[in-house]
DNA sequence: CCATAAACTTGACTCATTCCAGAAAAGCGG
DNA sequence: CCGCTTTTCTGGAATGAGTCAAGTTTATGG
């Protein structure tokens, strides 16, 4: 997959892409203690560089919720959205309502030519909706 | 307004509420500027404070785009959305796309009571797309 | 195998936002 | 209009995700 993006396959890069994969939706913070538990002596600073590296190439997405520290996830290019319980945070993903990317025709776009539509959906999971 | 919403008239309060009016999707840095002009006494503190309370109000609401500080507008409860301009970060409104509230209903909610759908759409705003 | 550009380490630093505790003011019943 | 209670404001310090910068290491193309 790295070399695929043209990035340089170090060990570091590999860590970090097998975190988003085996934790989707994991902070930064959360990343850093992955790769640690088998590469102990990465910086933080490498950490935030790759996953900036990797947003760049779309290997990963980075998703930033109102209230929340940066999340990032493997799923791209998918166009997916995300609904978030305002009680415990959880985060899930869900398909886009109608099809490929039908999100993306705003009624009036003031003239911007837009490029994606970002959907979050807010509410309480199953848990937090029945206590 | 604010006695409406049940919150004590207080100077900082009415000079936030005119502020956000007079400015819209401005930052917190912005509004204690504008603030001050008619205030010079007030904190950044109750700055920030009255702004939390009026988005609890829902008096104000609270945006807070990817990469980008907090930002507050007055129009409230009418579903509207918004562009960003990823080259200049210009935001501006736009109005949902298909009526009223469409955007509430995802496919596939998780088992999720969604109770609001936040559509931001990225691209380039007029000017720097023409640049 | 070498040169070189890209990536990583270390440690300090920024800056929006929050926390704290004391001082001040608003609103209410009288 | 007056005190009392509650809420709000002030000022300063703290928090914490994320960034900057300089020097060292590493992957890769020839």
């Amino acid at each position: 997959m790295l070399r695929g993006a043209a990035l340089r396959v170090t060990r570091p890069r590999v860590a970090v892409l097998s975190a988003v994969h085996a934790h989707p939706h994991a902070d930064t913070e959360s990343i850093i203690g992955a790769v640690r538990r088998e590469l102990p002596r990465v910086s933080h600073q490498a950490v935030y560089d790759v996953l900036r590296a990797l947003t760049a190439a779309s290997l990963v997405r980075r998703i930033e919720p109102s209230g929340s520290v940066a999340r990032y996830e493997s799923r791209v290019g998918d166009n997916h959205h995300h609904v978030i319980c305002r009680s415990c945070g959880l985060l899930a993903d869900v398909d886009c309502a109608a099809g490929a990317a039908p999100c993306l025709t705003a009624s009036d776009g003031q003239g911007f030519s837009i490029d994606e539509a970002e959907v979050i959906y807010w509410g309480l999971c199953p848990d937090c909706s029945t206590a």
